[in-house]
DNA sequence: GTGAAAGCGCTAACAA
DNA sequence: TTGTTAGCGCTTTCAC
């Protein structure tokens, strides 16, 4: 059985209340000899108080919660590596959900954590559970990273998806690219999406290009899916890209991968672009020309932002926006 | 002021008892009218009951956690994925706390969530809290993944590294491979580290070639430090190995960056193979042959061993181990 | 079938 | 400076 408080006072000849006060550091409010005693105790005891009970007397758990998408992805794995690094530092526990983009998955977290008392949330939401997010913005910090959902008046850490595109696209469009296919996953209604698309549309009419809609390629990131809408425009003669631009790192690497396997040459026969750097992009060959996002440093700004809310208490404040300037990285995939 | 089991009783006109009783669906032991009226006050106050609470209570907060070195490393990511995967199938929240191999920050997180009252642990031990976990197996299940420590009597998942580095060395061997350089960090003491090395040992002295000390290099993944060992072994004329082993892919992938800059052709001047397989291995040019490990299956066993023994309280039985199978994956770095 | 009361391990207001 | 007491929100005997 493990030793209480009780245990603890009883063995120091003293109240549950000075033991108390002794660990919340009250130091003030006890003699030397006391402290002393309490110290000598606990140390034999090799005591320490249970969280779960401060946690329910004092109605804070230190712990915050992130709910993403798929952790598989080198972009989240980042973002949670910045976020945990932050909680290690002040001393918080993060508790890590994976939702597959399911907004029933989504929801059931998020009640679930809600019952746990967590203290604060940041979440890549499907945008799925606005009314249950909304309300708990009411009770807690929530930060939505990666996409934002205006209606939800929560903060937010977002990249400059627009600017993004306009620099890839400038890019591109200064090597003489003109058909540019836009490969993503079909989640309509999420913001960074609808942003890219419209960075693509933009840049493409300040150059005077029409926009194809057969440019605009939805498609789940399985090589066997991106394959066959890759086929189809390569065959069609007033279509066929000169380069295509993945969504993200995982269409990207499918693209790759169909490439290769379709003996073309990159960039010759066919150019390569992501969004999203990685690790192995670089060394990939050839080594392919990315708009990077600064995954980690946003995982710790919402880290920062939710814990910061929490400690100051002011999770009503208005919302914050922090929005990450993208990098135009330029390698060898493109060309030029 | 949220709701709690007293105001679903005021206001359903029963006891706290009995709307306890209806969250715990113990329904034999009330009328079919109450149990609708609970039902229909709890709905309309859209009531839950709080964790922590209950946690207390009971002794049991369906929370384990997972301590890794570096959620960054793609093996890793893997592991979390089967391990959350399983976690939300059984609904148990998942804690994830990254140590960077640091003793001091693993003590750190195991005192804080023994603290929490967590009911399971998986751990990718440093191998520097022996004792520690070992008082804790005292009062929780403990499972110990990737790397294995024999005094501490855990179940443990691993992979056969002996035979994985045997599968591997056969193979090189057969193609020709005489000088063999293996790239790992300077951990020692740590298991798969030191199976490795027997697997790699064994498998040349099967085939009667000499062991050399210089060729087992101990360096940091970081280009530089990855660099000057290759450039060293490059330069001495009995030394100059044909193939580079990569402990693991972080190793594997800076192994690699390295010899393009040097401008060496992969295989023709110099081979490489890893341990670990990752996404975009198969990728690269040439594509690497791996030793590949089953991260995810791992995962989710590790999991499913913390859970099971947790329900049926049984985690003083006899440790079990889980040995998995690695797999040589044949691609085009080595020539043949 | 239902309720009263004690208690999980801790904190904090109030007294002394 | 220290102790007494009353909870935090829930579960669980033990009565009725």
């Amino acid at each position: 059985m493990p030793t209480t408080i009780a245990d603890i006072a009883k063995k120091a000849g003293v109240s549950k209340s000075t033991v108390s006060r002794y660990l919340n550091e009250r130091y003030e409010c006890m003699s030397a000899a006391t402290k002393e005693r309490i110290a000598t105790v606990i140390e034999e005891e090799d005591y320490r108080p249970n969280a779960l009970a401060r946690s329910l007397k004092r109605k804070k758990t230190y712990t915050i919660a992130v709910i993403l998408a798929n952790i598989l992805n080198p972009f989240s794995a980042s973002i949670i590596r910045g976020i945990e690094d932050y909680c290690q530092k002040t001393g918080f526990n993060l508790i890590l959900c994976n939702t597959d983009d399911n907004a029933e998955k989504e929801k059931s977290y998020v009640q679930v954590l809600l019952d746990k008392q967590i203290d604060g949330l940041i979440i890549n939401t499907t945008g799925k559970n606005n009314a249950l997010l909304g309300s708990i913005r009411q009770n807690m910090p929530v930060v939505l990273i990666d996409r934002g959902v205006s209606k939800l008046k929560c903060d937010t850490v977002l990249v400059d998806n627009i600017l993004g595109m306009h620099l890839l696209m400038n890019h591109l469009i200064s090597l003489g690219h003109r058909r540019i296919a836009f490969f993503t996953m079909p989640f309509r209604g999420i913001s960074p999406r609808s942003e890219r698309v419209k960075g693509y549309k933009e840049a493409l009419e300040e150059q005077n290009i029409p926009f194809q809609e057969e440019l605009l390629v939805e498609t789940d990131t399985s090589e066997e899916a991106v394959k066959d809408k890759l086929r189809m425009l390569f065959s069609s003669p007033g279509l066929c890209p000169t380069v295509i631009f993945g969504y993200n790192n995982l269409m990207t690497m499918s693209i790759i991968k169909v490439l290769k396997k379709m003996k073309l040459a990159i960039p010759d026969e066919a150019a390569v672009v992501g969004f999203d750097d990685w690790e192995w992009a670089a060394v990939l060959e050839p080594p392919v020309t990315v708009i990077a996002q600064p995954a980690y440093a946003m995982g710790e700004k919402a880290a920062w932002l939710v814990i910061n809310r929490f400690e100051k208490g002011n999770w009503n404040g208005k919302p914050i926006s922090f929005i990450f300037e993208p990098k135009l990285i330029v390698r060898k995939s493109c060309g030029g």
